[in-house]
DNA sequence: CATGAATGAGTCTTCATTCAT
DNA sequence: TATGAATGAAGACTCATTCAT
């Protein structure tokens, strides 16, 4: 049993560093035997086709991210240090998962309808971590209290996401150097001039 | 000539379709030439490859965007008017090629480097359409004088894109009925308490 | 008449390059239409098809190859002497069609029995051709008078093809500066010690 | 391995009758399997592609012509026997490779520069082998000894060639019916009258 | 007559999957 | 249980040939 799961979490991580480098479609099982130490029939031991692997595969790591994320954010009191930790994780996430975020997501195509509807939950379950912690931030008056919470939430997603993709991708900066304060004031204080 | 480009751009229009309904490698050639109402040879004619096909293809999606974002921010002059047609354009773009942007997009393992980074100066062609918006509206006193232009940038970006993927997506709400302007509100005013 | 007689030798002459160059099946249409300097479907109106093109390039390069060897060893009187002419008429041939050697006769699947038939009445021309010039050589006492004619005509022809071929093709030597006077005396003078 | 090795030889030796029977390019891999009695794919298990399979068949029919001669040659004392055994020896290996000759050697375009060497290695060690039994036949006083050994070692090379070629494929006469004597004492013996 | 754009039959090659050992 | 040899379905691509202009 013990055993099994092993082996099972080890194609997994496998399958992670090759269809993180091809995409779905140029990765090959035997290259993933072969990177998980394994004979290429032993893979089908453990996982149906090349199909029910990928699948576990992202739900694995989008479990991964969301564990994560959740955790980052429990150790602060304010919606400012939750999301200044949320952007960190996530900054530091989408760098080991580069390709993954280039090749894997993109092969959506192939994941079954069922896979498709566990990730749209995990996705729902980031969105109302960071409206729960807007909503906590509207009620000890640390936000505004008319805020569009729907709306600021997917906006704060979406420029953590633009400003650390851009750094990492492009300027090829290391996470840990990238400091999520000025994504989150420019945020929280707005552009206007008042 | 004429006849020659004319049927050029049937078989990228065809392609579009193609490539959109199934990624880059599930994508056949037959399917394609059918849709384009020729032989499969015919493509052969004028694209040497699948490949050099998906990347004129990309080429013409990229130059496209880029084009009509500009037009539509043209006819504006304030900073928020700007910013609002943006991500209206950004919206009615999304919405017309969702499964590009699902499919084809993350197929950018098959892009040649030459055609990757023409679509690179493009995507910074957009970043600094962006860039010189939130400029000139500093220089007017419309924004803060002290904005981090860049950071602010990739967040009206990244905020943009998030929220009307969503609506457009999750939602299935059509582009047009999507008011951009509480997601603009939202980033210009700021979420904090003041 | 003579124009389509005319543009038709230069259809054959093109297709002896471009077959020459590439063997039967690598050869290209379009490439022998564009040598030739005329349009692709040109060649058809000249030649019904691919084969038949070859067929009839293969037939013409087999009536030159024994009229010139006819008229070479013509000029002569003795054994000697037309088969001194012979030879240096089939290393300059060969030299001037190494390709044709190397890549076409080899494809002779190709050709049709009719042709193939023809061809073959055409060698045993050129077997005729020695055949008397060495009977001539034994009647006139030239040659011995047991000599077995069959045999000594295929080893002659064997002997030069042989000598001419290595020499040309592997020690790159012009067919003009080879001497076929020790290829003849070898022959006509035998090789035991007596 | 020794399995792998065997059925690496099958897949030769239906290499040979097949590209054999239709020459390079219309030989079909399919066709190549069904005679093997293996699937299509296993082929390619054993080789990476059409030309590695012709290239690696060529080269073993060629090592089996030399090693074959080697060793017919091998159990005769004097030149005129070798090269008797020679003419046998070569005349059984042309009847037995009839297609190989007319359809393959000609498809040397297909050949890669490293066999083509590695072939034009081979002709010459056949050349040597008789070079060196006329040098010894010289030696010996069984042969002249102003004889111009390399004219007479081609000379004898395509005597051999031309007069075995022509009975077996023209006259259609088995191999073995065939007297290598007429041949070998019409070239030791010379034409000339003397 | 000449042309070349259009065509689609034909084949090599890849690789997920199976199954005998 | 683990393996990897064997398989064959699937698809990109070529090019001789046709035919409308």
């Amino acid at each position: 049993m013990n055993i099994k799961e092993q082996r099972r979490a080890e194609i997994i991580k496998a399958a992670m560093k090759v269809f993180g480098k091809h995409g779905f479609h140029k990765a090959k099982i035997e290259e993933i035997a072969k990177v998980a130490g394994i004979g290429k029939g032993t893979v089908y031991e453990y996982f149906s086709s090349k199909n029910e692997l990928f699948e576990q595969m992202v739900e694995y790591i989008v479990i991964t991210y969301f564990d994560m994320a959740k955790e980052a954010m429990g150790q602060h009191k304010t919606a400012r240090g939750k999301l200044l930790a949320f952007a960190e994780h996530h900054g530091s996430f989408i760098a080991h998962h580069i390709n993954m975020a280039e090749n894997i997501l993109p092969s959506s195509n192939f994941l079954s309808e069922e896979i498709k509807s566990r990730i749209l939950e995990m996705k729902k379950s980031i969105v109302s971590l960071i409206d729960s912690t807007l909503e906590e931030g509207v009620k000890t008056k640390e936000l505004k209290t008319d805020l569009n919470i729907k709306v600021a939430t997917l906006s704060i997603l979406g420029a953590i996401n633009q400003n650390y993709t851009i750094e990492i991708f492009l300027q090829k900066i290391d996470p840990k150097d990238i400091d999520p304060t000025p994504i989150i004031d420019t945020i929280f204080n707005g552009l206007v001039n008042k």
